[in-house]
DNA sequence: AACTATTTATAAGA
DNA sequence: TTCTTATAAATAGTT
């Protein structure tokens, strides 16, 4: 359709490349939305030039997500995106599982849901919870020592800052004695 | 382009709605494909009739992630599927923090990690400790007593069907010999 | 960016 | 439906 007829193989040259692109561009822009509004289809056209500008058509009252949900459901078998999400949901398995794990452990440490254990299971558990109880023990008291250490030298020091800061008064009471200013 | 011309609007003649529904579609599709060859485009065209039957076009090449991936790089602001996308994210955050805090409690119950909690906590864990002993103990007492309670029902049961089946056979080895049945 | 000769698409009819 | 064909629309090459 136009001065002469053309083969439909890529346009060598880039200006007339260009050109045409342009016009069937708009060609298709304009049927998509022709057949949208005369037989009330729904389109979706995306379409990049060469040097990756894009332009769309999407038919009015229509949204892409939605092309897409049925899209995933006209298609058979493999969906678009899943892979995308699959990494997610297989990320979201494990998780839960290590928190199922977790759970379970955590209830068995507290005495539930151990009537379906064997005996030996039983006194692993009964291990773990002398074990912790040994080691939160060992390292309050532990604590504690440093607390009472730290507590001594601050005490210690406080008195020294008490003396100095008694000391200072006398000074600044009696500032016109300069033997007394022995101080340290 | 037709015996006549025609107004931009829905046809309400179902038939020719239909008709010109599958002539137009074809049309694009060939549009498509053409301007991919003339411009080397990439193109993707999803149409859906009325009754919701889909055809595409895809430039050879290519593949609908692939374009969608570069929709989603044109598309300034919010990105397709991002809304599913986010959701999944979410729950592996929620189920990680759920996951994180089990595990700080599982390292406190083994007396881990607990340099930095006050004594009142180290308090609690103690006590959590405290009583899940008690309660592991006390389950495991209840059970060894339920075991060995069916233990002796089992061999009382047991030493019943011993003794029943050595008369079985006694009677039956020595059917004729009644006075030799004072075994056991 | 406009123009126009020609091709192409397609509306209506068979 | 499918085929035909007159005509509208798109567009290739030109200005």
């Amino acid at each position: 359709m136009g001065r002469g007829k053309i083969e439909i193989r890529r346009i060598e040259n880039q200006t007339s490349r260009q050109v045409t692109y342009t016009k069937r561009r708009s060609g298709i822009l304009k049927k998509a939305h022709e057949i949208t509004i005369l037989c009330d289809a729904k389109v979706s056209v995306i379409i990049f030039s060469s040097n990756g500008k894009m332009v769309e058509y999407l038919s009015p009252g229509s949204n892409l997500e939605e092309i897409l949900d049925l899209y995933n459901k006209n298609s058979s078998g493999n969906k678009l995106w899943d892979s995308k999400h699959e990494n997610l949901s297989n990320e979201i398995d494990r998780v839960k599982k290590d928190n199922d794990n977790m759970n379970i452990e955590l209830k068995h440490l507290n005495g539930e849901d151990i009537t379906s254990l064997n005996p030996r299971e039983l006194i692993a558990i009964d291990d773990a919870l002398e074990s912790g109880l040994r080691n939160i023990r060992t390292k309050k008291q532990k604590k504690m020592e440093i607390m009472e250490e730290t507590a001594k030298l601050m005490d210690q020091r406080l008195m020294r800052d008490d003396y100095n800061s008694h000391m200072n008064f006398a000074f600044r009471v009696q500032p016109m004695q300069p033997n007394l200013q022995e101080r340290m």
